[in-house]
DNA sequence: TTGACAACTAAACATATGTATAGTATACTT
DNA sequence: AAGTATACTATACATATGTTTAGTTGTCAA
């Protein structure tokens, strides 16, 4: 059953004004924004329950349910996650322990146990991660041949492709121009912070 | 300000039935829920928006929004960004038919009247773009050169970067096996939509 | 032509709902 | 000892709100 297009105009109006408000509208503001009168913007609701577009309940006010993204709202969406710092793949310098800004990201789009933000200097894994960039870490200690991931060496923390070959483990740049490190699982002073699950680009 | 165990009990139960049915709670659906008066109740929603958890709107029904975690630690406000799915011409204002999801992002990250997110196809602006990735698209009729734009053209979208000669209008790939676009400005069936001003990339 | 549906006007009804008034009791701070 | 915050009871009030009754107009298919 299709919607007519003034009720493809009532729903799309719930919808955004649910968004925005964080409630449903009741009938008479719904009727009150499209100019008529509440018998008629309770007929719409009717009409778009029986078609089967959200949901009633009777002598309930704004007892809407869309039936469609209701989920999202409430605000319980989002986790706060911390940029670290600024992580130089060529030359780096990171202090782990310091935290310039949290940002709030959507939860699906930052799963993990711990994730954090770094914002990536220089250019050795252009053009997939340019300068500025910010990268979405997961940590964790181990990671599968090709990921991103953040490692850290001598307390420097660089951005590259994880490969292991035997016991050695390489980190590739994507940049022909920078070289690879090789370091042997286990090496004091190695460690892998975690992989690269997103990529931030502000233009 | 922290809450009381009673506080954070009253507004625990505000989320889950928010969440649930897709309307907050009314007073006497709370009182009603921990078998205390509309009055005790109404005495908690206050106090709640008092510590910042939550704002109400007075004399209307069940006018409470929940403000997120975020929101209150930080004062970082998150705004809901919709990700369309096709994009459709005229209207100044983006069809609410066409989105797909709403994903919470920073308000800082997503500055502009009117924004919204979308999943790239094709290699044409790789790799500063790369296909599946989301560009985060400020809503705007003009744009400079050198700026990514997502232009309409003959109700297609396309993410390209933007060039005006004289009077013509060159869209251009990034991406050397794709070939430009000319069009002249106020030609019919061509729009620009937007300026990329985010590219969120998740592995 | 009839009947069903859409989209509305106009007024009225019943109650759901936010909020005020007026208290009580306990805990904690100054 | 006084003051403030928490957490309530009990009743009452004004209105916001869902819903009903009763109608009109126009469209479209049988």
């Amino acid at each position: 059953m299709d919607l007519t297009s003034r009720q493809r105009e009532i729903l799309d109006f719930v919808k955004e004004f649910t968004l925005e408000s964080g409630y449903p509208p009741s009938v008479r503001e719904i009727g009150r924004h499209f100019h008529i009168y509440p018998r008629a913007a309770f007929d719409h609701l009717k009409a778009l329950e029986r078609k089967g577009y959200l949901r009633r309940r009777q002598t309930i006010s704004r007892g809407i349910e869309i039936l469609d993204f209701t989920e999202r709202r409430t605000g319980i969406s989002t986790r706060e996650v911390p940029i670290l710092g600024r992580v130089s793949a060529g030359k780096p310098t990171l202090a782990v322990e310091n935290i310039e800004d949290v940002v709030p990201l959507a939860r699906d789009w930052a799963e993990g146990e711990e994730v954090f933000l770094l914002q990536v200097k220089g250019e050795s894994m252009s053009p997939y991660i340019l300068p500025g960039d910010y990268v979405l870490v997961r940590c964790q200690s181990s990671a599968d041949n090709g990921d991103v991931v953040v490692a850290l060496i001598d307390d420097e923390a660089t951005v590259k492709r994880f490969f292991l070959k035997g016991d050695e483990v390489i980190l590739k740049p994507d940049n022909e121009a920078w070289e690879a490190v090789t370091v042997r699982e286990g090496d004091r002073g190695f460690q892998i912070l975690g992989r690269v699950i997103g990529i931030f680009r502000r233009v």
